[in-house]
DNA sequence: CAGCATCCACCCCGATACTG
DNA sequence: CAGTATCGGGGTGGATGCTG
């Protein structure tokens, strides 16, 4: 599956993204001119991507309803440590965005459920990649962490 | 960006969501609840990613690093806004993890060239792939949250 | 050139209390 | 049940000035 090939990184790169293609070995810089910039709007697209999953309880929020339509309280519960404040909020957030949708039932006791877009779905399925990543990696990253902090 | 879905994580798992990708966790844990859980373990995942990218700048300072090993001051003028506190602190973290590698030459004037590690390749991969996301769909996240704040 | 140190503004988010 | 309102601590990150 996807290696962390340059040729496919580039290639998987969106219109407008420049992404610079790791040239081959060569020399790296002969002129002093700047190498791979950002454009401004390549930038914006990751603080927006950050500003909808980079907080602490988005992904998991969306992960959740994965599973499919879920009550505001079940989502409270199968989110361990989450806040009402935050939970509303984030809710409010990713509803605002378009990724998911909040149905009200007319109900006493009152009922509401939460489901993801097809907008939602798509991003949880990338998302869910980043959270593969992790599982693969961590175990790496912490024995990194342990020698870097022992030698310094 | 790749719009055959390769089904996946897309399968979307009703309950008991698992990342299969390695499969080295099979402990589908199923609490008394009608939705599915996180494990304290999944969620941590969720939160070491977001740690490592989550923040401002990482994901930018990876993605110029993309174009080969580039001097401190390359950087600085490759990233819009970044300021030299947060360059020298987000890239001894991304060290720290293992993502890149500081190479300092003895010379004078000083030289320093950051580098990717091959796990800062893999995770740079990914994580364009979330970028790519942002660009396909930002317009129509633009108008869903027009939309929203239009009727509210 | 490539940082480090300090100060501080902001704002994210948790805790708590209250409501329709 | 499904929120809202308010307060306050803590951490993120920008600005500035100094160093090897």
């Amino acid at each position: 599956m996807r290696s962390g090939n340059e040729g496919e990184v580039a290639a998987m790169a969106p219109k407008g993204m420049r992404v610079a293609r790791t040239g081959v070995r060569a020399n790296v810089r002969v002129t002093p001119g700047p190498c791979a910039h950002w454009s401004d709007q390549d930038a914006d697209f990751i603080r927006e991507i950050l500003d909808l999953v980079g907080d602490k309880w988005s992904v998991l929020i969306i992960g959740t309803l994965a599973g499919g339509p879920t009550r505001y309280s079940d989502l409270a519960e199968a989110i361990p440590g989450i806040s009402q404040r935050m939970l509303t909020l984030t809710l409010k957030q990713l509803q605002r965005d378009g990724l998911l949708i909040r149905t009200a039932y007319p109900e006493v006791p009152p009922r509401v459920e939460y489901s993801l877009t097809g907008l939602g779905n798509s991003l949880l399925s990338t998302v869910l990649e980043l959270a593969a990543w992790s599982a693969d990696h961590h175990a790496e990253i912490r024995r990194n962490q342990q020698t870097f902090d022992a030698g310094s």
